[in-house]
DNA sequence: CACGAGACCTGTTCGC
DNA sequence: TGCGAACAGGTCTCGT
């Protein structure tokens, strides 16, 4: 479920919530939910610890502790939530840490794809990670380059988080949109100002929807706004908010695409056709 | 190296 | 109304 801004506005509500809080108990609901360490050593390990720090990487969070970290990824359908006791713990939770003062944290997850590490040093399961799209280093030129190094459809390659940290199938799709690429054109045959435009459309999106506390559109992430912003995601048979072009919904690396065939031509359209219809 | 299929899971929506 | 299929914000592993 959490893409970028979504983890980034949890990462937020966390930090204003629970810097400081220190955790008396915890308990394993579901057992592969831990990753790492197993449930008792977990429990032993994780007990007396307090949260020093929160922060993002790509989709994990990362709470520093005490003495290890933290870190904990959200997958399809996991939330965090802070709450005082209730009698009955609420549906899908999978993983309960005590607080101190009557608070607890849960982490919900009905489809039990979301994962968390307890550790000392979270550097090898972050090391695979691609850049952050929001990092100043990575320049549009940068970025290019790093397209060039691939031979691989835009959508894919977007979506690999050894190539960029952060974004999912929601960002991916309307980052396309709003550069005007195809989602399956060779990342290697993207030319200099295509990139450049990909590359700001993405931290275009990503700053608009983290502005926006995320996209809801469930129970699953509350509190966004970012899905009336949407332009293509979720749009399939809608008209294009550019062009008027209805939506289509095609299948690309096993994910659903969503893009409009008149502002996202896999053919280099002509220049005459696309600047007469997107020109005001 | 790039890609598709299948797995991991449950809940909701869609079509007949 | 009922029921199975399709689909969902993610990632890993395996085979071609």
């Amino acid at each position: 479920m959490p893409e970028l801004p979504e983890v980034e506005t949890i990462c937020r509500r966390l930090r204003a919530s629970c810097l400081g809080a220190h955790i008396t108990d915890a308990r394993v609901l579901w057992r592969r939910t831990l990753a790492t360490p197993a449930p008792q050593r977990f429990r032993a390990r994780i007990r007396g610890q307090s949260v020093r720090t929160v922060d993002r990487r790509g989709k994990f969070v990362l709470l520093g502790l005490s003495r290890d970290w933290l870190v904990i990824h959200l997958r399809m359908s996991g939330r965090i939530c802070l709450e005082r006791n209730r009698p009955t713990l609420p549906a899908h939770t999978r993983l309960v840490l005590r607080l101190r003062g009557g608070q607890r944290m849960l982490l919900r997850d009905p489809r039990k794809f979301g994962r968390v590490w307890l550790t000392s040093d979270p550097a090898e399961l972050l090391a695979p990670l691609g850049p952050e799209p929001l990092d100043a280093r990575l320049t549009a030129d940068a970025f290019h380059a790093r397209l060039s190094g691939h031979r691989r459809q835009l959508k894919t390659l977007l979506l690999d988080q050894t190539f960029l940290a952060g974004l999912g199938n929601i960002y991916v799709d309307e980052s396309l949109h709003r550069a005007g690429l195809h989602p399956r054109r060779r990342s290697s045959a993207v030319t200099g100002s295509e990139a450049r435009r990909l590359w700001r459309s993405i931290r275009q999106v990503l700053r608009a929807a983290i502005r926006c506390n995320g996209t809801s559109f469930d129970a699953v992430y509350g509190g966004g706004d970012f899905q009336r912003c949407l332009w293509v995601y979720g749009r399939a048979g809608q008209p294009c908010r550019r062009c008027r072009t209805p939506i289509l919904r095609t299948v690309v690396g096993q994910r659903g695409t969503h893009y409009c065939p008149h502002c996202q031509p896999l053919a280099p359209a002509r220049a005459t056709q696309r600047r007469t219809r997107s020109q005001p």
